[in-house]
DNA sequence: AGCCCTGTATACCGAGCGGTATAATACTGA
DNA sequence: TCAGTATTATACCGCTCGGTATACAGGGCT
C-alpha cells in the first residue's frame, strides 16, 4: 500500500472515530507514517483530502445502487434490493457509512458538510427515481416519491446506526430483518 | 437577558450554523459581548458550556413527551401525539433540534457526542416505553419495540429535517403529513 | 468601617491549528 | 551520464485553540 492509500486510511479512521473538525492534519499523517508535505502534496488541504475519500469510498455504493435499480419484478424486491444495497454496504465500509451519515447531519455552514453534500444529493436523487419507477405499478404512490424516499432512507440509515451500537462495533442486519423493513414500508405505501 | 443567556444563545447559534468542534471559546464570548473568563465562570469549560445548553433546551422536549405518553385511548392517536411532539418542538426550537441530531450521529469518540449521548438515550427509552404500552393493545408487537421505536424516530427525523431543507429554513410540517406518517407506520406494524 | 461573594476584564499560557518555502532524495527515460 | 520529474523531509509561518492567573468593581452583610 502506498502512502496516498495510507493516508486516506488513516484520515477515514480518525474522521471516522472523532470527526472531521476535531482531527487535525498533523496527526492524520504520522498515523500515516508520513509528514506533512506528503499530504498536502497529494491533495492540497484538509478539504481536499476529505473529498478525494468520499468520492472515492462512494462510487463503490454508487455502483451498488446502479446494480440493484433495474425493475422488471416486482416493487418489493426492488426495494429490498435498494435496500440491501444499503446495508450491504454500510457491512463493508461501515466506517464510510457511518462518516457520511455523521456529515449529512452535521452543521450546513460547516465546510465537510459542504463536501459531503453533493453525495448526498446524489443518492437521494437515486432513490427518489426508484420509487419513480416504483409508481408505474403503484398507482397510489404518484406524487409521493419524495416522501417516501425521505422515509425509507430514514429507516434504512437508523437502522444500520443501531445495528452498530452493538458492543462489539459490528453491523449485522440479517435477511429477515431487511424483509420486514421492506415489508414494512410496503404496506405504508399500500395505505 | 443576561450574560448566562447570552453566551447561552449564541453558542446554540453557532454550534448550529458550524458544528461544535469548528466554533471557537472566543467567538463565542465575542458573540455574546463578554469575555472568554465570563464565559469560564459560568460554564467551566467548552463541554460544560455544551451541556448545559443541551440540559436546560431538552427539558422542554422531555416535557411534551410526558404530556403525550399516556394512552388510554387507540394507539394510533398515541403514535400522532408523540410524532407532533416531536416535530412540534423542532418547529419551535428547530436549531436546538438540529443540533442535537447533528451531535448525535457524530463520531463516537468526539466530546460532542458524549454530551448528548445521555438524552438521546433517553429519547430511545421514552420511545420504546410509548412502544411498549401499544404492545399491550396489539398483541403482535411484542418484542419488537425496539425495532419499531428505531424505524419510528428515523421516520420523524428524516421528516424533519428535510421539512427544514426547503430554502427558506422554516420547517413545516402540515397535520394531514403527521397523520400520514403515523398511518404508514401503523399498516408496517399490522405487516 | 471591613468583608465576602458575584461578576467581569486585561493579559497571558503552551499547544496545536492549516499550510508552505526550501531542499534533498529517488526513480525515470534519453 | 544527465535532465527531469515524482516523492519526501526539515523547519518554519501566523494564527487560533481551550484555558487561566490576577486583579478589580460593585453590592449586601455585619
Amino acid at each position: 500500500m502506498d502512502n496516498k492509500e495510507k493516508i486516506l486510511e488513516s484520515a477515514l479512521d480518525l474522521f471516522y472515530a472523532r470527526g472531521y473538525d476535531a482531527v487535525g492534519v498533523q496527526e492524520i499523517a504520522e498515523s500515516a507514517g508520513v509528514t506533512k508535505p506528503t499530504l498536502y502534496y497529494y491533495f492540497g488541504s484538509k478539504r481536499g483530502l476529505l473529498e478525494t475519500l468520499l468520492e472515492k469510498e462512494y462510487a463503490v455504493l454508487r455502483r451498488a445502487l446502479e446494480n440493484a435499480s433495474w425493475y422488471e419484478d416486482e416493487v418489493p424486491d426492488l426495494l429490498y434490493r435498494v435496500a440491501s444495497a444499503f446495508i450491504d454496504y454500510s457491512v463493508e465500509h461501515q466506517k464510510m457509512y457511518k462518516l457520511m451519515m455523521a456529515l449529512f447531519y452535521s452543521a450546513r455552514e460547516n465546510e465537510a458538510y459542504q463536501a459531503v453534500s453533493p453525495i448526498v444529493k446524489d443518492i437521494y436523487r437515486r432513490i427518489v427515481s426508484v420509487f419513480g419507477q416504483a409508481a408505474n405499478r403503484l398507482g397510489n404512490m404518484n406524487g409521493r416519491q419524495d416522501q417516501f424516499a425521505v422515509g425509507f432512507l430514514g429507516v434504512i440509515n437508523h437502522y444500520i446506526l443501531f445495528a452498530a451500537e452493538k458492543e462489539d462495533g459490528r453491523i449485522e442486519i440479517s435477511d429477515e430483518k431487511k424483509q420486514s423493513l421492506v415489508n414494512q414500508f410496503m404496506y405504508g405505501i399500500f395505505s
